[in-house]
RNA sequence: GGGCGAUUAGCUCAGUCGGUUAGAGCGCGUCGCUGAUAACGACGAGGUCGGUGGUUCGAAUCCACCAUCGCCCA
């Protein structure tokens, strides 16, 4: 053995001495990053590849970030990394979003305010400031946190959407729209909270629906138009008795407002006759007009008899009297609404699922769009603060006064209308039903569908445009684009995009007092039409409110809306750069970075940030063609979405999966788990636990074994090579291709495919792929096979061509790995890199996110050798299994394997790797037995992928005739390349080899195990010679051991004593002394005596006697043996 | 109430075009191995592939319905 260096001062490597400690290896890479601007520099590095765009999706800095932050920025930040490497230049800026609802809810509580009312009176300048003082509440904590997970994002030029320029910017693309009249005021129906007179965001309801609420189910009875039912021969001409049209409703306050009735025109309508009240048995008789269908529904036990029956298209424009009267639309011009209201209408949309088949129409409170589509007139019947207007009255009240349920509150209303109606016979039935209705989350007091006037973005002109441009986007999941993205899109509706609120971006607006409007696209475009300089003005309200100004005699005053916060956010491709449609710095900023490649968030914003980004690009971006206006980006880039690939994140839930939640108490704090286990197995588990979209239990735990499971043992692999090279001072650039083995080259070819598959996985945005298969590398392939068999190889430190190709195989291993999950795992890859790279000097990288990502050599990817080593593996993984079943433990070697591979290539393949199989086994031959061995049987079983197709239903009739066959004789013809024929209920079949699977069953006498064609057997016969064996190396596991103990370093020599008394166990120290001097570093080997005193003794057992080890370290004089 | 997605071992997840005995890691038990490893290996316990029905020679896989969960909408 040569001279080994001792310890040097100066040690090639910084080795791993202890367990890792993610937490300060991370802030020791951050410091890192700092001194040397990494971050920075990955911007300015060369690119030859050109740009590529990252979008970030703005948070909310008014709360803590939680985990499910990291979860989007860990996806958000692979990217980017991996880009950069890549060659490309990634911009990434970073965004804050800091209007809307959340902001000012939080501000109203902090206040104790729940209705808007409040706001008005505390001031709006006043409330806003506190809006504004309150998004970067927390912001200290999202900078905290952006930094510890490595999310490397330019937060210096972040956007703000509450900037002036930012607001601008949406100005200009509400401008825009508006110059192509896409951009309009009409009605809509909203859910509108009379308590705090606002309408409620989509959200809001959301959060207010209850189950199982009790409401009135009401049959109010409108008189027909007996002459005209007549006229249209439904019922006689001389028909004494009332008619009416049984209606249904849940909303008795409605009823005054109500305008119309709706049919469908295909169903089938009857005339009955029965009682005037349902359940009154001495009501006079009556006629009622309902569908067919539900008659039975409605009038249950109550006598009736059918009189006539018609189809809904025949009801259409009979007429009818009202039964309240209610407040008619000021715009409505009384004798034409008399004439075109309290009409039957033919509709589609009526069903017969429930009701009556006649429907109540009250345009102002539900029904806007049926009532449009027939022009009915508008009535209204409660304001909007929810108190019932003085004109409700009973159509046979006087005019003049305030009518009976004046200011009485809309649900209260109900009872004393229902009363009213039954008492003028104008109810046929009534009752009780429970079903699921909207409240106000804060105060829990009902809500009212009613219509509003409101400012629309006409995106459902674009609808087909919509679906074109989002057949281009890369979903990943692939099935959002056609399932809940492409489904809301093919039912897209009008973006309705004005709100009743506060802090958020002022809509560009301004009304005349003729009624004329004028939309302002620009701050100097206010400043014309004011005649004063604005530039210093703020765009909120209520400073923009102030800028009232004169036209040719016009007085125009902003509309007081605020803009829906997701027109901002989906303006930000535009606004995040302050682009106004002017040539300069953000016109080109622009064009570069539009349209994005990749953006990633939750599911939750598909109809959120997705669709604003998406719908504000495909609009703007239109070429004029199918006759819509063309855009003002159409130059920038032509019909598109604004981003190309999209990730999209389940959400995650906590480890019970339940939704975490402050109330719950179940919220993680992400620093927390990063304070113990880093931020690297942070991302780790968040890219491989489970697929993105998937929702993720979120356990502790799991990190924990992440970091065991990779990152310990990958950092022990470093340790490993480090402590090893440090003793050896390897020449890590000498050339060593001859001298690579077999298992170096099947390393390289791992590494190489290996190299291939991540990139492959991250260039189609799977970041989970990329990071399974890195882990699986390193674990099962670097660690627990090519170290555990090659170490030897690194123990000898004999300085030759051996060693060096066995240090070059692992140090290219490690540092391939460092720039593969460099993307991933940050940190860690950036300690790799340091240690392993940069410190060897030369002109490496400063950093592994400078570095130019690895290219796959494709010509050192060996696929046959990296089947047979998995052959063997399987080999050795049945072998042991044997083996245990045997009882003969692995030290004790056994003269011989018997193997049964599936074919001959397998079995060369084997055979080159014998070596291998040999010492994994411990076992002196291996013989490879074939399919016509004596002694082995067979199972005969189809080749159904080969043959089930062909075959269909006689494979039950195969499998009898294969069970009933000479299974010899099959596997002789088989052997050969003979076809064999069967017969199958009659029907000769012939069948070729490949048809037919033989699976060799264990043999009697043998240690077998066998496995889907694999067979290992052990022939456990042993000779004294091979008990000797055993026990020699026995004995150099107890001498290690004790070395251990004597707590010596791997590399110290040691003299060494050994007595056994069992007379085998020393005749086996004699025989194998070499190799027990040679195993454990023993300069001097002294059999039989007893180990002085000042030597590390330890008594044990060896064979069948006690054995008695005493060592020493061996002086420094004595180091060469 | 509607839409989209999910459901495989105690936990986290694979499972290719429908094909032979449904796998891995963690956890648990037993045994083994070990001078890189807080590791590693073998064996064992642990599965109604959410349920029911259908298609098929054959279904975790395809179809229908149902249940549960998540998200979106109402």
């Amino acid at each position: 053995m040569s001279e080994r260096p001792q310890r040097s001062d100066g040690a090639m490597f910084d080795g791993a001495p202890t367990a890792l400690d993610a937490p300060t290896l991370e802030r020791d890479v951050r410091a890192l990053w700092e001194r040397e601007r990494v971050f920075e520099r990955t911007l300015d590095r060369p690119a030859p590849r050109g740009p590529w765009v990252f979008y970030e999706g703005p948070p909310t800095a008014n709360g803590r970030p939680g985990v499910h932050h990291v979860l989007s920025r860990a996806f958000k930040d692979v990217f980017p990394r991996f880009k950069t490497m890549q060659g490309h230049r990634v911009t990434r800026k970073g965004g804050w979003d800091t209007h809307g609802l959340p902001v000012e809810i939080a501000v109203e509580q902090e206040l104790g305010f729940t209705n808007k009312q409040q706001i008005e009176d505390y001031g709006i300048a006043a409330f806003n400031q506190r809006c504004r003082d309150t998004v970067f509440a927390h912001i200290q904590d999202w900078n905290d946190l952006t930094e510890r997970i490595a999310f490397w994002v330019d937060l210096e030029s972040a956007y703000v959407t509450y900037h002036n320029g930012y607001i601008e910017s949406c100005w200009w693309v509400m401008k825009s729209l508006w110059d192509r009249g896409l951009l309009e005021e009409d009605y809509r129906t909203t859910w509108h909270s009379p308590s705090s007179n606002t309408t409620l965001a989509s959200h809001e309801v959301s959060q207010g629906y209850r189950d199982d609420v009790p409401d009135p189910s009401v049959y109010p009875a409108f008189p027909a138009d007996v002459a005209d039912l007549a006229r249209r021969g439904l019922i006689a001409s001389d028909e004494a008795r009332p008619v009416a049209y049984v209606a249904w409703t849940t909303t008795p306050w409605t009823l005054a407002a109500n305008t119309g009735l709706a049919v469908h025109p295909e169903a089938r309508y009857v005339v009955v006759e029965g009682r005037r009240r349902r359940d009154d048995p001495v009501s006079e008789p009556a006629l009622f007009v309902l569908a067919e269908a539900l008659l039975p529904a409605v009038f249950g036990e109550s006598p009736h008899r059918v009189v006539g029956t018609c189809r809904g298209v025949d009801l259409a424009g009979a007429r009818y009297r009202p039964i309240l009267r209610g407040r008619l639309d000021d715009d409505a011009d009384a004798g034409a609404a008399a004439q075109g209201g309290w009409r039957v209408v033919a509709d589609d949309f009526v069903t017969l699922e429930d009701g009556t088949g006649i429907v109540h129409l009250a345009p102002a409170y539900g029904d806007l769009e049926v009532g449009r589509r027939h022009g009915l007139p508008t009535a209204w019947s409660v304001d909007l603060t929810g108190h019932v207007m003085p004109e409700v009255r009973p159509v046979e009240s006087p005019e003049g006064g305030d009518g009976p349920y004046a200011g009485v509150w809309f649900k209260d209303a109900d009872a004393a209308i229902t009363r009213d109606l039954i008492e003028r016979g104008a109810m046929f039935s009534e009752g009780v039903i429970h079903h699921t209705y909207p409240f106000n989350w804060r105060d829990g007091t009902p809500l009212m569908n009613v219509v509003k006037k409101s400012w629309y973005v006409r995106t459902s002109r674009f609808r087909e445009q919509l679906l074109r441009t989002n057949d281009a986007i890369n979903w990943y999941p692939d099935h959002i684009r056609t399932g809940r993205f492409g489904k809301w899109l093919e039912g897209n509706v009008d973006w309705a995009l004005s709100r009743e609120r506060y802090w958020g971006a002022p809509l560009p607006i301004w009304r005349g007092d003729d009624g004329s409007l004028l939309c302002v696209g620009s701050v100097a475009e206010l400043s014309e039409f004011a005649g004063r300089d604005l530039g210093d003005l703020d765009l909120h309200r209520p400073a923009v409110d102030e800028v009232v100004f004169d036209v040719g005699g016009v007085t125009y005053r902003r509309e007081p809306y605020t803009v829906d916060v997701w027109f901002e956010s989906g303006a930000m491709p535009y606004a995040q750069w302050h682009y106004t449609g002017q040539e300069g710095p953000a016109a080109d900023a622009l064009r570069a970075h539009f349209p994005a490649d990749y953006i990633c968030e939750a599911i939750d914003q598909t109809r959120g940030w997705f669709y604003s980004l998406h719908a504000l690009a495909t609009l703007l971006t239109h070429d004029g063609s199918d006759g819509l206006p063309r855009g003002p980006l159409a130059d920038v880039a032509t019909n598109t979405s604004s981003f190309k690939n999209v990730i999209v994140l389940g959400h995650i839930v906590d480890e019970k999966g339940e939704k975490m939640s402050k109330s719950k108490g179940n919220v993680v704090d992400p620093f927390a788990v990063l304070d113990a286990y880093g931020a690297d197995a942070l991302r780790w588990y968040l890219y491989a636990s489970s697929p993105p979209e998937a929702t993720k239990r979120f356990s502790t735990a799991l990190v924990e074994e992440t970091q065991r499971d990779l990152f310990a043992t990958l950092w022990n692999t470093y340790g490993f090579f480090a402590l090893y090279a440090n003793l050896d001072r390897p020449d890590l650039g000498a050339p060593v291709d001859a001298a690579y083995t077999l298992g170096d080259r099947w390393l390289a070819s791992r590494r190489e495919a290996l190299t291939r598959d991540v990139t492959a996985a991250l260039e189609g945005f799977d970041p989970t792929g990329a990071a399974r298969a890195i882990r699986d590398f390193v674990v099962d392939d670097l660690s627990n096979w090519y170290v555990r068999r090659n170490r030897r190889r690194f123990w000898r430190g004999d300085g030759g061509d051996d060693a060096l190709a066995a240090y070059r195989s692992l140090y290219d291993a490690l540092v391939r790995v460092a720039m593969l999950m460099a993307p991933l795992a940050p940190y860690l890859a950036e300690r790799l890199w340091q240690d392993l790279v940069r410190r060897r000097g030369g002109d490496a990288a400063v950093s592994v996110h400078l570095a130019d990502w690895p290219e796959a050599d494709t010509a050192l990817i060996d696929d046959t050798l990296m089947r047979d080593v998995a052959v063997v593996q399987r080999l050795v993984e049945l072998g042991r299994s044997a083996r245990a079943a045997s009882g003969h433990k692995v030290r004790q070697p056994l003269p011989e394997v018997l193997v049964r591979v599936r074919s001959d290539a397998e079995r060369d393949g084997v055979a080159r790797l014998e070596d291998q199989l040999r010492d994994e086994l411990n076992v002196k031959r291996v013989r490879y037995l074939d399919l016509t061995d004596a002694f082995l049987d067979y199972d005969l079983k189809p080749n159904l992928p080969l043959v089930g197709k062909r075959l269909g239903k006689r494979i039950p009739a195969l499998r009898a005739a294969l069970a009933a066959a000479d299974t010899r004789a099959v596997a002789s013809a088989v052997r050969e390349g003979r076809d064999v024929a069967f017969d199958l209920d009659g029907e000769t079949v012939t069948l070729e080899p490949e048809a037919l699977l033989l699976d060799a069953r264990s043999p009697e006498g043998f240690a077998a195990v066998e496995d889907r064609g694999y067979l290992v057997a052990l022939d456990t016969t042993l000779t004294p010679g091979l008990v000797r064996e055993g026990l020699a190396r026995d004995a150099v596991r107890l001498v290690q051991d004790a070395r251990k103990q004597a707590g010596l370093d791997v590399s110290d020599r040691i003299e060494l004593w050994l007595r056994a008394d069992d007379a085998t166990a020393a005749q086996a120290l004699v025989e194998h002394e070499g190799t027990l001097r040679a195993e454990t570093l023993a300069v001097a080997l002294e059999l039989g005596d007893a180990a002085p005193d000042d030597a590390f003794a330890v008594s044990t057992t060896l064979g069948d006697g006690d054995a008695h080890i005493g060592l020493r370290r061996a002086s420094d004089r004595d180091t060469s043996p």
